[in-house]
DNA sequence: TCTGGGGTCCTAGGACCC
DNA sequence: TCTGGGGTCCTAGGACCC
């Protein structure tokens, strides 16, 4: 039997300021993107706000509504990942089986115990055998062993929650979800907020827990599907579990037998380890503008910001891209895009006319709301076999300069020309740096 | 005062090559 | 004379996650 742990942490980005800044704690804070716009929500709300009704993902004005006292703090996600970075060199303790699901999230996947020894088992740094008695026969041991192994895991889970209040932090608290497969673990996990351990032990238990909560509960039912099942006439899981495959096939497709299995607690999917994961497969920025424009100067004004962001990440992961892919939303919430294939690149400006031109050829006039840039098809950077070219070198060492700068300075201290002017709706990681903009 | 931002995966159809 | 099938690349769009 699998056993795996989902590891979850509460009010993430909240809990992390507190940890940082004692005068938050035990106080409503909300975390915004950064630049406080209109139409900004908060990234995370501390369990204070929480108790007002603030939820992650509400409008600002919406969580002031709610709680007139609630503090706004300005995201770092830096500091975010350099936690993450924390807790998973703990979780790399109890198991090399460790997947990173999100910032905040991991599973972790126990080895399964079959040669005990005299005493117990080692696996890693921690014994398992504490059931075993003198007298008991090897096989009896083992057995006892698969019976006791998430009571065991138990304790390691207790263990990692204190490890991470002691090692990170008191602030910082995890729920933890113990099960025989990934999706149940994440479920177990869902269960208890805040400091919590809950095990699922079995299919058994499964599919009592699945009868009493909602469908879209579940990792993998989001409002779309849970909408469909709804008109089939499924509305729990009970129905769901008795619905035929052939139908779930003919109205989801593939997706059709994962609905299936999960009614019944079923999942296969394997804890993918972080060293086995691939690199990224696309990177992407999009922007919603405080207010609805046709301005092209000010689209295209934030399509280049877009693309110099992306582009320094690229160059960051030492990567090239080939496929551009650019969209907006329109007022009313529709969206359009398009995308395009171009040459192996990880300039900024050559993204930016390609995402520019795109934009030009889907774009009828409209207002629009939100626009994005994404970038897909990624290699590794081979040596530069263009640099032979004068034009190519010339921008590859004004590139260089450029990232830089703009590393040690902050993001956009040295920008294009024609970002000059433009409105304040990127942060500055340094506000004393707002003024230092050299034109280029 | 309607609804942020960064990702992943899947399907399906068309073009093109051998 | 118009025709099979596999493989790959490309594009559009939908759905999900945190």
């Amino acid at each position: 039997m699998r056993v795996i742990l989902h590891i979850d942490f509460n009010s993430y980005f909240a809990t992390v300021e507190q940890q940082a800044n004692p005068r938050l704690r035990g106080k409503p804070i909300g975390i915004t993107g950064g630049d406080r716009m209109k139409r900004t929500v908060l990234g995370a709300a501390s369990v204070e706000a929480k108790r007002f009704g603030v939820k992650t993902g509400m409008q600002i004005w919406e969580a002031q509504k709610l709680c007139p006292q609630i503090i706004l703090v300005s995201g770092d996600s830096d500091k975010y990942s350099e936690t993450t970075k924390r807790f998973l060199t703990i979780l790399k303790d109890y198991s090399p089986y460790l997947e990173v699901f999100s910032i905040d999230e991991a599973f972790l996947e126990m080895p399964s115990p079959v040669i005990p020894t005299k005493v117990g088992i080692y696996i890693d740094n921690y014994l398992y055998g504490s059931q075993i008695k003198s007298g008991m026969t090897k096989k009896r041991i083992a057995s006892s062993l698969e019976d006791s192994f998430p009571a065991m895991t138990k304790n390691i889970a207790l263990e990692i929650k204190r490890r991470i209040k002691s090692e990170i932090g008191e602030y910082i608290t995890c729920s933890i979800g113990i099960s025989y497969n990934k999706l149940m673990a994440k479920l177990a996990g869902s269960l208890q907020k805040l400091d919590g351990l809950v095990v699922i032990p079995d299919q058994e238990t499964a599919i009592k827990v699945l009868d009493k909560i909602a469908l879209d509960d579940i990792c993998g039912i989001g409002s779309r599907i849970k909408k469909r099942l709804n008109n089939l006439g499924i509305f729990d899981f009970k129905t769901l579990r008795k619905a035929p495959l052939k139908a779930l096939l003919a109205s989801f497709k593939s997706y059709g037998q994962t609905l299936y299995n999960m009614a019944r607690g079923i999942d296969y999917s394997p804890v993918v380890p972080f060293y086995e994961k691939e690199e990224v497969k696309s990177i992407g920025h999009r922007h919603t503008i405080d207010h609805d424009t046709d301005n092209l100067l000010e689209i295209k004004q934030i399509l280049l910001k877009l693309t110099e962001l992306i582009a320094r990440k690229l160059r960051a992961k030492k990567l090239t891209a080939k496929t551009i892919h650019c969209w907006y939303r329109e007022v009313d919430f529709e969206s359009n895009g398009m995308q395009q294939t171009i040459l192996w690149t990880s300039d900024g400006l050559e993204i930016f006319n390609a995402a520019w031109k795109i934009f030009n050829q889907i774009w009828s006039g409209e207002k629009i709301r939100m626009i994005g840039v994404s970038i897909s098809n990624l290699k590794s950077q081979t040596p530069q076999n263009l640099s032979f070219l004068v034009e190519v070198k010339k921008r590859e060492i004004i590139t260089k300069a450029l990232d830089q700068i703009n590393n040690k300075y902050g993001e956009f201290t040295l920008q294009r020309g024609i970002l000059l002017g433009s409105s304040s709706i990127w942060r500055q990681p340094n506000p004393f740096l707002s003024d230092r903009r050299f034109k280029i």
